[in-house]
DNA sequence: AATGAATGAGTGTTCATTCAT
DNA sequence: CATGAATGAACACTCATTCAT
């Protein structure tokens, strides 16, 4: 792992328990034994270091969306759940950085991901869409039951911790079915 | 509306928008058109801000579990979604504070929100247990099937906007058959 | 004791203990049991309580030195050590106050203080002069004399508190004999 | 000299001449060309400035007793009049923050300094009973003494300026007497 | 007399960032 | 690459003082 990795390694595990503004660059280069100052031979600013966090981990979730199986609906939003709960379990400080913190970066990089962010949503929606016109789903309002799935499954980070009950598995295996469920294809 | 509420009002609002730490004692004291210090005359911290907020929020929470009506499960289960989402939707300032900023608490108040909220979580669990035993949910982890629903309902606030396309009472309507056929109990 | 006395009182235990600048106008109100503002119906400015207790220490002090009995020198010094350690110990927050803030009052005031110090210190280096001339004191260096007798008498103000091992009459007591020794005068 | 022992002298030189709360970091920082918050760069706060002022200063004087001559009891009290007026004369400022402003240190560093002052009275106390039982000194309350002698010497901060009509080998020669006579052991 | 709210300047301290070495 | 010193703006908070009530 590059300098430079090891940088937003260690400011995404700060961000993500005191948030941006409350980590001082100072801290970050601490963790990597440094001084403040040297961190800028290797990033431009401290807001650089927060939009490449966020990217990556949109990056992560958007590959979520682009690898999904082939199969009916039911198949499908379960391996998105699956695979979004994967990138939260497994890059727990970026992701929450991602949906915590991207609301301070500045005006160019704000609006890039709240389009990808947007994208992920309607990928989502399509999704459940899809599986209404299988017949395979019962849902009024695709639109507000991709928020209602998103948020649920976004929520984890706010409590999941490496080594608790659940493990990355069963996690996946307890949503699939609440998800499927209010997506009205439980069972049939 | 007394100063102090006024107070609370304008850093609710500002917190939500901003964050806790990247919001200043002077922005506060601006929308009130007083000087920085001036605010010092009505309050001691502004850690005291953030305190009366986060447990103003979670004071209209807990109401909303204390208040179900009698009737099964999903009746109950309903009138929770529908008053948790009234909570957010017309406190939405407080409610953004309350979940994204009580972190920055420190030990005395911090540990006090915690035991608020895993307590009104406890509620929902108890809630979907009295459905499993009366027979109307079908949920194998009714531990999991609480964070999910309460991640569902809370990730309103990242969205939800007054004036929108969904109005309260929409949005309640929408979200209860999410809810009940998450957990099994959708059409029985 | 009139309000006006009642605010000195307290200004003078708080400043000697804190300091002037340690001491906020809040604190001193607050022993009164008033807000800050209100002290400002009695008083002027924060520096003209320092002065009046710095100038009712300075009288106090004169007092000492106008009533000194007829006598030889000794008897003399004697009295001005008595009286001199009488104030001190009586008024122990306001010779503290007068010993250690007076540099904090500003040009008028300051220059006034200065005056009645150098009086005071003349009047026993003068005492001790006409020691010199009766032949009971034998003394190189008058002004030096008095600068050190002065300095053993004040730094009392350091050490002593009321209910320690030595009550007001057995300090002068010891401190006499001190004094009349480093005068050449202690037995004859 | 390095650049924190800069910032020592110049907050000494402030610290005595204006007291300690009277002076702000901005000064200090002034003094040396700098921004306040550049001198944070050095030190870890302005209590720390002070503390290693006093402790500095508290050192000095403690080395005076430590290095006393041999010989009988007046030999060395007159070499430690001597050294005391050395250290106070030689650190006019470090000495002068050493008397007056050591009580703001707060608790662990206060306590410390209280010890350091106490040992060093009680130094001179058992250099007083030394006298005694060697038959050169006449005193009934060595602790008193003690304390007597203190005071005439570290008052000389009030008044002592470099320049003025005595020289510090002048001081220590027109003190010693005085001293000795207080103590009984002027002649004989 | 006293209050309570307000001011405006100031406090010690922290911050992201720069730069000569 | 990294340091250590520096900047200049900002921070939360305190202060002596004012003033309408």
């Amino acid at each position: 792992m590059g300098r430079y990795e090891e940088i937003l390694d260690a400011a995404g595990r700060l961000f993500s328990e005191r948030g941006y503004h409350a980590t001082s660059v100072r801290e970050i280069a601490r963790q990597l034994d440094l001084q403040g100052g040297s961190l800028y031979a290797h990033i431009d600013s401290k807001e650089e270091v927060l939009f490449q966090i966020v990217e990556r981990a949109a990056h992560r979730f958007s590959e979520v969306v682009q690898n999904l199986p082939e199969g009916d609906a039911r198949v499908r939003v379960c391996a998105f759940v699956r695979g979004h709960l994967r990138v939260i379990v497994e890059e727990l400080p970026y992701a929450t950085v991602f949906f915590h913190e991207w609301k301070f970066l500045s005006e160019p990089y704000k609006d890039r991901v709240r389009r990808l962010r947007d994208a992920y949503e309607t990928a989502l929606k399509e999704l459940i869409e899809e599986g209404v016109r299988e017949g395979v789903f019962r849902v009024e309002d695709p639109d507000l039951a991709a928020k209602f799935v998103l948020g649920a499954l976004n929520w984890v980070y706010q409590w999941y911790r490496p080594g608790g009950r659940l493990g990355p598995e069963e996690l996946a295996r307890g949503f699939c079915p609440l998800v499927l469920g209010a997506l009205g294809g439980g069972e049939g």
